[in-house]
RNA sequence: GUGGGCGUAGCUCAGUCGGUCAGAGCGCCGGAUUGUGGUUCCGGAGGUCGCCGGUUCGAUCCCGGUCGCCCACCCCA
């Protein structure tokens, strides 16, 4: 630890060693890999952006955690905490003249000035991915599945996380149903949110803070402890309104299960998202473990590019970050080793073989093969270890002997075996099947 | 922002009721091994014990502050 703390990094920022770059890579690689899979393009936008940007259009939640600060010119600006209100702020400007529905995805790095905690940093990644300009729930449910397949792309299955699905229309049509006044409607949302982790007294003594009465808070605590989709049936059957409220996750849990992804996801009624802009069906990512936060959350936000100045369209997707996921794939010991340094490693044992070790470095590298050698004379011994350090498939040796007689010896480094064959066969690229 | 715990070698950690207390394992470097590696053996480098201040003859140890990390709140990507 240094002493000298102007020199320290950040709070809440990551060094990326190779060992770290290579995991976070590799969830870069599968999530760019899913995307595409599902025809999404890519897109990215500048990581500072006007305050005003998100003020408002986020909901307070956001801007209290802001990255922000006043530039040289006076501007107001905040380092971007989300993609979504870039997204539309693009999106206002050009979509009017592009075909719908847009399926664009992104990975930003994203900052917000917190204290930092396990999963929770001031700086991640995060995949996201939006659907613009299709309200049918088929896009609700296709958004869902590109989240759930990113994830298990990474070799995670149904037994380590799952989706859980509601619908603001339908926790709104339940508060209007049971009584809950407009007023409370944005605290009574907050408090459903905890429940999961609040437990039931929790909440309705927070219920009972908002001012609503016994038997509303009596109906919520029920349906926040036990709100299976049965249940919820049950007890509206005779409300038209909560019934239609429900066609639409209806829909969703029938086309994802069309998909084969039915065991990926559940209905909770606790899962309302913090954010203001969504409008519909809401979701997010958990491991099954229940230990870490969020993997992703997502939904519908049909009014957000209105309020940025663009067209009226409607849109759904999600953000996922690397950080909880990589702690994920830790803790199941998937994470992939760091990749090898070279394929192979160029020995040559004096001086006076140098010349001829470049040589067929440099014929090697030609090829496209990753090449390695001592930067200075070594024993052959010392050379092999570093070689095997490495990750090399295969050594050349290059002594004297080879010189000699113009060959060079190629040995595989896992099996042992070693061919003598003709410098010629190397330097004109016949070498290259012999190795990895 | 609030409360609690923890900061000793590159990493994981031991240790001192205040006085040879600067330690281990792993890793790193070198040697055994100047034409054959991943094993083994031997040796070596590396630390103002997070930082600043206080108490004391003496502080890595006690006290205060500070910074950082972790956990729980708050909140949430």
């Amino acid at each position: 630890m240094p002493s000298d703390k102007s020199f320290a990094k950040l709070p809440g920022f990551r060094d990326f060693v190779p060992a770290d770059l290579a995991l976070r890579n590799h969830i870069f690689d599968a999530w760019r890999r899913v995307c595409r899979r599902y025809g999404f393009t890519e897109y990215d936008g500048p990581p500072l952006e006007p305050l005003g940007l998100y003020v408002e259009k986020s909901g307070p939640e956001i801007v209290e955690q802001l990255y922000n600060f006043a530039d040289k010119g006076g501007r107001e600006v905040a380092l971007r905490p989300e993609m979504t209100p870039t997204l539309a702020r693009i999106l206002a400007e050009r979509s009017r003249g592009m075909a719908k529905p847009i399926r664009w995805f992104s990975v930003p790095q994203l900052f917000r000035y917190e204290r930092s905690q396990r999963g929770r940093l001031r700086e991640h990644f995060q995949l996201n991915a939006d659907i613009v300009g299709e309200a049918g729930v088929a896009a609700d449910a296709e958004i869902t599945a590109v989240a759930i397949d990113a994830v298990r792309e990474l070799g995670l299955g149904e037994d380590d996380f799952v989706a859980r699905v509601n619908d603001r229309r339908l926790v709104t049509a339940v508060l209007d149903e049971i009584g809950v006044a407009q007023r409370h409607r944005a605290a009574c949302l907050a408090v459903i949110d905890k429940a999961g982790r609040a437990g039931p007294e929790k909440t309705r003594a927070g219920l009972e803070a908002l001012g609503i009465g016994g038997s509303a808070a009596h109906a919520l605590a029920e349906l926040v402890a036990d709100g299976s989709w049965r249940q919820l049936r049950d007890r509206f059957r005779s409300s038209g309104a909560v019934l239609a409220a429900m066609q639409p996750l209806e829909e969703h849990r029938e086309i994802l299960e069309a998909m084969g992804l039915g065991g990926y996801q559940r209905f909770d009624f606790t899962v309302v998202r913090g954010l203001a802009y969504y409008t519909g069906i809401v979701f997010e990512l958990f491991d099954r473990a229940g230990e870490l936060r969020a993997i992703c959350g997502g939904g519908r936000y049909d009014r957000l590019l209105e309020l940025v100045g663009g067209e009226p369209l409607p849109a759904v997707g999600f953000g996922m970050g690397d950080v909880v996921l990589g702690e994920l794939l830790k803790d199941r010991g998937i994470a992939p080793a760091a990749a090898p340094a070279c394929q192979d490693y160029v020995i040559w044992m004096e001086p006076a073989q140098r010349p001829l070790g470049m040589r067929v470095a440099r014929a090697l590298r030609r090829e496209g093969r990753s090449v390695l050698y001592g930067l200075r004379a070594q024993g052959m011994g010392k050379q092999l270890r570093s070689a095997a350090r490495v990750g090399a498939g295969r050594a050349l040796i290059i002594g004297p002997e080879e010189v000699t007689g113009g060959t060079v010896t190629v040995r595989d480094l896992e099996s042992g075996r070693q061919v003598t064959t003709s410098l010629e066969s190397v330097l004109g690229g016949a070498g290259h099947r012999t190795g990895r």
